[in-house]
DNA sequence: AATAAATCTTTACGCACGTAAAAAATTGGT
DNA sequence: ACCAATTTTTTACGTGCGTAAAGATTTATT
């Protein structure tokens, strides 16, 4: 904090005894100068306080260090928290994460690859809508921006593809449910958002032909990514008409699972594994707010962690050079026992 | 998409029959040029899709149109609701919003105010983490940058702050709880991360005086923004140990208020305004998620839409050149009745 | 201490655009 | 059609940094 205040790199090359060439080395890789000149300009920089400008930086770099992380929309805490997660292991890494969410509108996320496209990313963490997404200009967007698609997959594009287990998922929680009291119903809805949809119902339907039992798929009307109100609403006609074969719902996905308790609530109908309980539900995602609905969820978890670590890991391998061919990796989920069901 | 590729401003200019100094004004603001070359530069524009350069345009600007939307913590959605309704405003008025969350820790605060310095914005709209940041990181940022600041108030610090009216919040839902039952006691935070907290329990109290009612404060322990686990375990000892008064209980917060009623949910109480209830509870915020609580949450809600149009439009007039005194605009909150109370 | 290798300095140019100033062209009103 | 006001063109320079190349210096090796 000197009196004099730095400018631009020139003037700080000067003040800390160091060529301005081997400065700007130096903030493109503290490590590819020598230890000592290192020292000498981290010395500098504690007594100048200046910063690269980062706008000259990024016009004249091949690449950036920028990383695109996008979800479909960060309203929703599941999304939130992988964000979150992502957005750590970039800076942590040495990139400059920019968070991004489509919002639930296929018109928006084609709007914010567009965004991205013009800051020139080194990489990008995208989650699409599915369904809904525009094919085109995701496909478009892969071939121009170093992508790593994660938690919905679409086709086989961009660098490669992290997600969860969707099979092992709805497997895994159909058993736990079979062995514990009466088989599962599958609610879902009729037309998701997120293909992991699809692959968890007929993940439903060969677990329970592997059981023996009858499958029963309750399929709810309701477009958009309200899915909480999706499952109250369907959730509410299911109930009143009876649609439900058995005692047991496992449903597509923790938040509509959310709705479905609601609903049940609201109809009187008392949820849980208890004797005095007319109903069990259990969700899928292990969503963060799971742990506080009355019944708390049983649920089977994503392992946040792991898909955000996997995800982050092979794009930075990627922009580091390492070339490598397409690759799908789901990982699989841990069931959470709780009350509902 | 004629076959030519346009590498940068002078080759548009030149396939647009426009100069490229009048092409770099439209692209800063369309409509300062004459509308037959704003027509013929937007014809060009979809024949050759051609981005200005943003680095470029950047480093040269006096003023980016970059607005940084900072919030305390993306994960919880009513956060993310705001910072999606603040976002849009910002595109809708033709600024680049960048989005960041300081994940609740003071540290992370500062790192982001560090990044947004770096990107020169022409605007900030933050809300701070609260008791926990760092004052003087804060106002060395808000003498820097213009910053609006929105949700939770420090001094007098930015160009302004907007948020809601919590003294006509807490005012508002104690005196409809007084109407319909007994009087409330105050569930909060012994020592919120909110400052509005602060003022929810002083308002709660001046409410109660002029009822002529004895106001019961139950404070709870624990640190950080897991507030609906906070509100499950300081509910089991309170409810526990008997320490409510009244049958009703009013939360700080709707986040508390959740972990409550899984608290309630857990020891075999239930909750509502019915006559076979024990126990009312109400929170306040209008959390997107107390619509689906069992049972759903009555509450006081921000008018979300109000809060960020307001602290939108006046960094937009702030920005465009408007100086105005520092100004504090509080919002009324609208009581949203639910079954819990 | 001599030599090779690594690193740094000097010099110079490029990037894509902002912006200023003077000259030229266009427009609008009459 | 003419004149003034507005807008555009031409010309030229500035911004802050990346980067390449040649030479100087430092470091490592023997």
């Amino acid at each position: 904090m000197a009196g004099t205040k730095i400018r631009n790199m020139e003037e700080f090359a000067s003040v800390s005894g160091i060529s301005r060439p081997t400065v700007s080395k130096y903030f493109n890789d503290p490590d590819s100068v020598r230890a000592s000149t290192r020292i000498r300009i981290e010395a500098a920089l504690e007594r100048y306080e200046y910063r690269p400008n980062i706008y000259a930086m990024n016009q004249n770099r091949k690449l950036t260090k920028n990383i695109g992380i996008v979800v479909p929309l960060l309203s929703d805490p599941y999304f939130a928290e992988i964000a979150r997660n992502l957005e750590q292991r970039c800076i942590a890494a040495g990139y400059r994460p920019s968070l991004f969410s489509s919002h639930g509108d296929p018109a928006l996320e084609v709007q914010v690859l567009d965004t991205l496209r013009s800051l020139k990313p080194a990489g990008v963490l995208l989650a699409p809508l599915g369904r809904a997404s525009n094919p085109k200009a995701l496909e478009k967007f892969c071939n121009d921006v170093p992508t790593l698609i994660f938690d919905s997959s679409v086709d086989e594009i961009g660098l490669a593809f992290v997600g969860s287990d969707n099979f092992q998922f709805t497997a895994h929680i159909t058993d736990y449910l079979c062995r514990t009291g009466e088989p599962p119903c599958f609610f879902e809805m009729k037309t998701p958002a997120n293909p992991n949809a699809h692959r968890r119902r007929q993940s439903y339907l060969n677990a329970m032909e592997t059981f023996g039992y009858k499958p029963d798929v309750v399929s709810v009307g309701g477009e958009g990514w309200g899915f909480e109100e999706i499952g109250r609403l369907g959730g509410h006609e299911a109930l009143r008409d009876g649609q439900f074969s058995t005692n047991t719902i496992l449903c597509s996905n923790d938040r509509l699972a959310i709705g479905l308790l609601t609903a049940c609530y609201e109809q009187g109908g008392r949820v849980g594994r208890g004797a005095d309980c007319a109903i069990r539900v259990a969700g899928q995602d292990g969503h963060p707010h799971s742990r506080y609905t009355c019944p708390p969820l049983t649920t089977i978890s994503h392992d946040y962690d792991a898909v955000s670590q996997t995800a982050a890991e092979a794009l930075f391998t990627s922009i580091e050079g390492h070339v490598s061919p397409w690759k799908s990796t789901r990982l699989e989920g841990k069931l959470i026992l709780r009350d509902s069901a």
